[in-house]
DNA sequence: ACATTAATTGTGT
DNA sequence: ACACAATTAATGT
């Protein structure tokens, strides 16, 4: 049983207040449902539609010259990506790809109203830039901690700001995982992770480790 | 309940 | 980084 989209723009994106704004929504928008695992928008595609996530989470990657996959960041509920939307703009394709990592819901907008919305509409503007500007941010810190933290505090950094985001005390991913995200090699992971069970911070299990307690 | 297999995780070099 | 061992989960018999 889904609600209106309405009702769910409401909850989700408070920042976009106006009326008019959330009944275009409406008219435009298609909500859709993803699996765990499943490409949203592959490197290489033409965007015509840009997502509000809704709930669940996503995955924004793109790869090296050697066909590395290369994390870029994570998107979670009441978020939006930004990238889609300088794609869009132009008629340029995407050159990162989405994967969700848990059962998604978003609403899909189609991109020729951006326009038209981002004059019209104050709410949407300002979430744009907000989008923006909350992205560049988490991208400054994410810089800083490759150039200056060693991996052990790079790890610890990267576990605490998953469960924050994902609000969950258990994450479900492989050594390997975190070593392709980390770009690092997956025993390097595990020996680190080892350490940070000693020290009781985190508990080890297969496929998850359980935070107990980090900075 | 047991054996087989595949994948993750651990460890020494 | 590589090689191999140990452990675990899933699956079939």
């Amino acid at each position: 049983m889904t609600h209106a989209i309405k009702d769910v723009i409401k909850e989700k994106f408070p920042i976009l207040y106006e009326e008019e704004l959330v009944n275009d929504i409406q008219q435009n928008g298609k909500l859709l449902n993803f699996e765990a695992g499943d490409r949203l928008i592959e490197i290489g595609a033409y965007i015509k539609q840009m997502p509000l996530l809704i709930k669940g989470s996503l995955k924004i990657s793109r790869e090296d010259k050697d066909g590395n996959e290369l994390l870029l960041y994570y998107l979670n509920s009441g978020e939006t990506c930004a990238m889609s939307l300088t794609c869009c703009m132009g008629d340029v394709r995407s050159n990162i790809r989405a994967t969700a990592i848990e059962d998604v819901e978003i609403i899909m907008l189609p991109t020729s109203k951006m326009d038209e919305w981002m004059k019209k509409y104050d709410s949407w503007k300002n979430f744009i830039f907000r989008a923006y500007q909350i992205r560049f941010d988490e991208m400054l810190q994410t810089i800083d901690s490759i150039a200056f933290m060693k991996m052990d505090e790079r790890l610890e950094r990267y576990l605490s700001e998953r469960s924050k985001e994902l609000n969950a005390k258990i994450l479900n991913l492989t050594h390997q995982e975190i070593a392709s995200d980390l770009n690092t090699s997956r025993e390097v992971v595990s020996r680190l992770l080892k350490q940070l069970e000693k020290l009781g911070r985190i508990k080890l299990h297969r496929f998850k480790i359980e935070i107990i307690s980090l900075v």
